[in-house]
RNA sequence: GGCCCGUUCGUCUAGGGGUUAGGACGCCAGAUUUUCAUUCUGGUAGCACGGGUUCGAUUCCCGUACGGGCUACCA
């Protein structure tokens, strides 16, 4: 049987960078064993629905070049791949379990299933098998009391969780997970609006859809008994599970959220996400990391290929994936070493791709785009992010905003102005590095001054501070008039 | 509170009954560079605790502690 999985996530929102790891590890394992990687949009909560999430998470999922072959957009004979189109299959399912005796109908209101858990010591009220039969449902009411609310419409399907039973679940990554059924509470799988729960829509489509093993994230663990039992109730095979651990906040306090990145100041998603009138959340894309800097972070967060390698092609990670290998205890994020990875990724970079990926920035700008070629050589290792370049390098294209004065008054002699003077009317108009450097340099040795008081103070006036990229190769970009402007302002 | 899962340098991890416990990020120092960055070299730092089992446990078992997840008519 051939391997198929599913990354289902619901458009509540942008993709969080936990949902793309779990994609991440669905795909390389989709690819390991030439199966297929399948997209299902969970939208049954219709309170939850945000408009524009499925197609953030499409294009999330497009430019970290991780698509499906299956899905809403993508085609497939198991469709339709959206559960908010599925709403007869689960209705059908879910009277079935009705008739064998599986589930029955509950009626429970908000406020009395409220009223029972306040009431309960430590809010324990769970609606399963020590209380159901004190409750409001199709088991303690009379046939005909039962029937008035059923026609009206207003109830919900509850699973019937057996008694005294031990639900072993054997997880691909933590080994035999066992559960008591006397803990587990009568979930309710249809709601009164028609639509099914998550836990009913994900194992009649898992099902339905043929898929062979279930990769998620660490909290389905606890409700994968009540799937595992909802697979028994309808004789079905159960697929094999895997739960991830999950991605914390780098204080390792909780999972990582949609508003840490405020918190800590780095994006937790993929692209930007701005729309009228919402909150909106930076995203990954447009801080200037690179696709397959963030899929190879993400990656090693959780997972090890089991030796020292560490910068992987997406190629070299769907060789060496296995599911064995991933880690069982939750890993922080840690935005230093995403950095590094995207340093690494940059380096590594053809140039003209980085000079295409911040031409628009530069036009934005309304910078000189025939500078962009020489300033990405000098720039490209001393950035950790692409849309850096342009704002560390700002002075390439235009005057200084400021200048390191303490710097400057340090390095600075009055007595060596006219040597400044000299330096900058000696300047050629244009020429390449070696030409600035020849020039300058004999200048100093026949002159006699020294380097230490000439290059510093060079330094500022052409770009107002003393770290950057080769002295000589400023001058170059820049050409002579202009630098020759910038040091006549220094120093007088 | 209950149930479930976890715990190797600050962080991500390798390892696994006998190892100088390995790598990477970070940090520190040195080399290179006119500066910064890159690169290179070196250094810092770890098996949560207590009991077993064993000739020997970081590794296996049991507790404890700590951390995380779940505990909805959300996914």
């Amino acid at each position: 049987m051939s391997v198929r999985v599913r990354f289902a996530p619901s458009p509540t929102g942008p993709l969080h960078i936990g949902g793309v790891r779990t994609a991440l590890y669905n795909y390389l394992f989709a690819k390991k064993h030439q199966g297929t990687f399948i997209l299902r949009i969970e939208d049954t909560d219709q309170g939850r629905f945000v408009p524009g999430a499925e197609e953030y998470i499409c294009e999330s999922l497009a430019w970290l070049g991780i698509e499906p072959t299956e899905g809403p957009t993508y085609g497939g004979k198991f469709g339709p791949y959206k559960q908010s189109d599925r709403k007869e299959i689960y209705h059908q399912y879910a009277f079935e379990l009705i008739e064998k005796g599986k589930a029955y109908y509950a009626f429970d209101t908000p406020e009395e299933l409220d009223l029972a858990r306040k009431s309960s010591e430590n809010d324990s009220f769970k609606y399963g098998v020590h209380s159901r039969m004190s409750m409001k449902n199709s088991l303690t009411l009379s046939e005909g009391e039962s029937k008035t609310f059923i026609d009206s419409g207003d109830y919900v399907i509850r699973m019937l969780i057996p008694t005294d039973q031990d639900i072993k679940i054997n997880d691909e990554i933590r080994g035999e997970v066992s559960f008591n059924s006397n803990e587990l509470d009568d979930k309710v799988i249809l709601k009164p609006d028609g639509m099914p729960t998550y836990h009913l829509a994900n194992i009649i489509d898992d099902h339905l859809m043929e898929i062979t093993h279930v990769i998620r994230g660490e909290e389905w663990l606890s409700s994968t008994a009540h799937h595992v039992l909802l697979y028994q109730f309808f004789d079905w095979n159960a697929p094999s599970f895997a739960h991830l651990p999950l991605i914390l906040k780098p204080t390792g306090k909780g999972k990582l959220s949609k508003r840490d990145g405020a918190e800590f100041g780095f994006p937790v998603f993929p692209l930007t996400w701005a729309r009228d009138g919402e909150e909106s959340f930076p995203g990954f894309r447009e801080a200037g990391m690179l696709p397959n800097a963030l899929l190879n972070f993400l990656a090693l967060l959780g997972w090890s290929p089991g030796d020292d390698k560490e910068i992987m092609s997406i190629d070299e990670m769907v060789e060496l994936f296995s599911l064995e290998k991933i880690v069982k205890s939750g890993a922080r994020f840690d935005i230093e070493k995403a950095n590094w990875f995207n340093q690494q990724y940059i380096l590594a970079m053809d140039e003209s791709l980085i000079v295409e990926a911040i031409t628009n920035q530069a036009i934005a700008n309304g910078y000189d785009l025939t500078k962009l070629p020489y300033c990405v050589t000098m720039m490209k290792a001393r950035v950790n992010n692409l849309d850096q370049i342009l704002k560390d390098a700002y002075y390439l294209f235009e005057k200084p905003h400021q200048y390191d004065n303490d710097t400057f008054e340090k390095k600075y002699k009055p007595e060596n102005k006219s040597h400044f003077n000299q330096i900058a009317n000696i300047l050629p108009e244009i020429g390449d590095k070696e030409a600035y450097e020849t020039c300058i340099k004999s200048y100093i040795s026949d002159s006699g001054c020294k380097m230490g008081d000439i290059f510093p103070v060079l330094r500022i006036a052409l770009t107002g501070i003393l770290q950057g990229p080769d002295l000589f190769d400023t001058f170059s970009i820049l050409g002579g008039s202009e630098a020759k402007e910038r040091i006549l302002k220094l120093i007088n």
